[in-house]
DNA sequence: GCGCCTCACTTAAACGTTTTCGTAATTTAG
DNA sequence: CTAAATTACGAAAACGTTTAAGTGAGGCGC
């Protein structure tokens, strides 16, 4: 492993000015600051991370929280775009991204130890249970922090646009005609609970009868929870005639269940999902889905976190917005009556 | 931030004990250890990672090379089920996972910097250009590597059973009653070349006839242009009866092909997929496709470059192979003529 | 000629560990 | 009872950086 010792030997001059030359400080001249970059190169010197580390305190490497939700993990499309968006905005920047996770050295730790050990310039929490005691300990610590569609009193958030989305999900029906709209909505968290005080609100405005029955929990990612859900409104007596699903995946498992039901999908009922996740856009008839941006929301989550670690005093706490669109295929259709 | 010294100061001890004490070596009294233990528990200390990287060259940290292939990246639910293995692998041996890119710190660089830098214990290779002359670089130096469906000469490699796979379908689908099957495979790869060789072999010994006009280029994940050698396929004299697609989601592209071409699925012209993702179980009809054992990939390959970075002599350079199964679904029917 | 800058470089300490070697006290062997 | 072995600890160097402080040489104004 070459040093900067060496290169200084090479050069016959000191670490330090090794050090200054190639960190570019201008009290080095010119001409052997050339000469000691070259020497560097022809030595194939690389920095030692773990040594700056230690000295400066900075390990332009970010941990990132993407806990393995309900045995999904990577495989959570929404979130791997999020935390895709994330990785190359951080590598744009200079930064490395790290897993945290609750097992470090072979013995367990809590997220908060596992940073600190790392060092840790920040953190991005984007796919996580919110209400875990490490991770609200790990929030309370003084490192940086930035969650995605999650709000935590005195830290950036980067929302996705939940209200809007729910809401033009029920106008959009709402102009096709449909009057009994259900809502199959995924486990209890801050985007579900978003989604579905604009649901309700919605259908206030609109002056749409909401019958209890018509509000459903679903899971999230669970076509068979769907399945279920959709069966049991399909017997109701005064049944809904378009069904919002917790997600396009979800969503599978409730077409699945209309036609089993003996009934044709779109003619006889309608569907909409969530997401626009790449199947909703292939399967046949397409999706009507409110697609969320999440690579925006990954890179957005980066880019605060990284400015937040670079200008600490003056990097305001917000929480920011991305907006996503609705994608209109032909799973919503006039109802018949 | 609690260091070794401090807890030395407040037991009284010495800062090389109080570190023998805390990674249990033998030359420490019980009675102290356990005081050094509480003592160090009450303070909150955690270790710091770059002070000991720096004095053991290890980092029990593993590099991870997982490149953005079209766009795509995280979002490919192979790769990310790969990467999802690897990472959960990873994790219960103790060891973190940090993506290597090409960019270190705001300035570019190759992939081999980018590991020097930060002291990966070893890099895992998963999805990237194997051709890349930084990859090569690489691989040619004395880090650790354990690469996943492709293999380096002097390195060990998981690799899928393609070949047993493509062997499957072709076999399958001739059991079904097919003589003329067409073959549309992705860009030139490793995995690529295996299974066209499978093909081949597979056709020679069951004596179709394989015309090279039933051999077409596609790519994998790209709907698109499966639907445009669907097409051309469709458009031939002697047309094939059923086609193998590059992957489940490319596969997409040729049924709305068959279908925009006035024919019906699967009744006028079978297809099968491959890798197994989900979509192609959800699907309508259910695809008969080769699910790949992507998760036991990245676990396998996670476990053997643990294996070779912990015993560098006793650990043998191998291909582990890892198989998958045939999922039979309904989009193979028993061809009209 | 004197004081004062500036420039270009060096010295040395420090970051938090691990580990080798040394040593004093205690135990064991003969 | 002496010598050797063992036990439990400490001193100090080292890993590769960064950076504050110091130093000597040369240039400048007056």
């Amino acid at each position: 492993m070459v040093s900067l010792k060496m290169i200084a030997e090479v050069c016959g001059v000191s670490v330090a000015t090794v050090s200054k030359a190639l960190n570019g400080h201008k009290d080095v001249k010119d001409e052997t600051r050339e000469m000691i970059r070259r020497k560097a190169d022809e030595l194939g010197y690389m920095a030692n991370s773990a040594a700056r580390m230690l000295k400066t305190n900075r390990s332009h490497n970010l941990g990132v929280l993407f806990e393995d939700q309900g045995g999904r993990g990577l495989t959570h499309e929404f979130f791997a775009t999020v935390l895709e968006g994330f990785k190359v905005e951080a590598a744009s920047r200079g930064y490395d991204i790290t897993f945290i996770s609750k097992s470090l050295l072979n013995r367990s730790s809590s997220y908060l130890q596992h940073c600190k050990y790392r060092g840790f310039d920040g953190v991005g929490i984007i796919c996580v249970k919110f209400r875990d005691a490490d991770v609200l300990e790990l929030v309370e610590s003084d490192i940086p922090v930035v969650t995605v569609d999650h709000e935590f009193e005195g830290h950036s958030a980067v929302l996705s646009d939940n209200i809007t989305g729910i809401a033009a999900l029920v106008k959009y029906a709402y102009e096709k005609g449909h009057r009994k709209i259900a809502y199959i909505h995924g486990e209890e968290t801050y985007v579900t609970e978003k989604r579905l005080q604009s649901f309700r609100t919605m259908c206030n405005c609109l002056e749409l009868l909401t019958p209890n029955d018509y509000i459903r929990q679903g899971m999230y990612y669970e076509p068979d929870v769907s399945y279920r859900e959709t069966l049991s409104l399909l017997q109701l007596e005064d049944r809904p005639t378009c069904i919002i699903y917790p997600d396009d995946f979800s969503m599978i498992g409730g077409i699945n269940a209309v036609r089993d039901a003996g009934l044709r999908f779109p003619e006889d009922i309608s569907i909409m999902g969530y997401d626009g996740i790449d199947i909703s856009q292939v399967m046949n008839p397409r999706i009507t889905t409110y697609q969320q941006n999440a690579g925006a929301l990954g890179r957005a989550a980066a880019a605060k976190l990284i400015e937040s670690i670079e200008n600490p005093e003056s990097s305001i706490c917000e929480s920011i917005n991305v907006s996503g669109r609705l994608l209109e295929g032909a799973s919503v259709v006039r109802p018949c009556i």
